[in-house]
DNA sequence: GCAATATGCAACTGTTCGGTTGCATTCATT
DNA sequence: AATGAATGCAACCGAACAGTTGCATATTGC
């Protein structure tokens, strides 16, 4: 493996940010249902606009959540899950701690 | 346990737009390290002012992330792991669910 | 070549957001 | 009762955001 430098661990906070609209969250899911889709078959489920879902994967992939490669005339946008884990891991990690803080607690108490 | 009604499940989008904020995730980061804090506890940590970091708390507590009680003139601030682990079970189903798809179609094109 | 399809780019709009400042209120302590 | 500490409330501001419309560009298939 190559040595990478500014490897600094990024913040989860953009990834949240990246996932906390509805219209996103929900190319998220059907990305990760249907697999690899064009954005004219993402707009199709949607509500909105096929210039609002182009900016919404814009909006994933400044957050790595996905990417995109051109296939004729049509951009092919694919799921990315490594930072989808990562974020899952630190909210693992968060509530972990916490549960297990408050456990410590709850029998501190109950002496 | 009393039945709950409304009980449809609601998005975990509110719950990632309220982490996709770096001050409020360092608030969720700090309740999670070193316990239950009051407001100007945890304003000692940030670099924004008291009344941002309330709001901030007020937007975590609409999330159902957080929740406070009265103590004598300062209210205490307390995580609320269950939307957490709400979120984190959402991205893992989603990451799990892809690399399933992403595993079957790479079998699949090696044949 | 031409029509239809798929996308890209840019400007514009109303709303939400993060943050601040100023002032009022509640509570503890002496 | 009076001072200081902790919080609440409200108005305000600039920036970011979600979404739209209009038009340009590229690609497919007949």
């Amino acid at each position: 493996m190559p040595p990478r430098l500014h490897n600094r661990p990024r913040s989860s906070a953009p990834v949240f940010a990246a996932l906390g609209d509805e219209t996103r969250l929900a190319i998220v899911a059907q990305l990760s249902s249907r697999g690899p889709r064009s954005i004219t078959s993402l707009t199709e489920g949607s509500s909105v606009t096929r210039q609002a879902v182009t900016k919404h994967l814009h909006v994933l992939n400044g957050a790595g959540l996905v990417h995109c490669s051109r296939r004729g005339r049509e951009s092919i946008w694919e799921l990315d899950s490594h930072r989808l884990q990562d974020a899952q891991r630190y909210l693992a990690e968060i509530s972990a701690h916490w549960d297990a803080a408050i456990d410590r607690l709850r029998k501190f108490v109950e002496d």
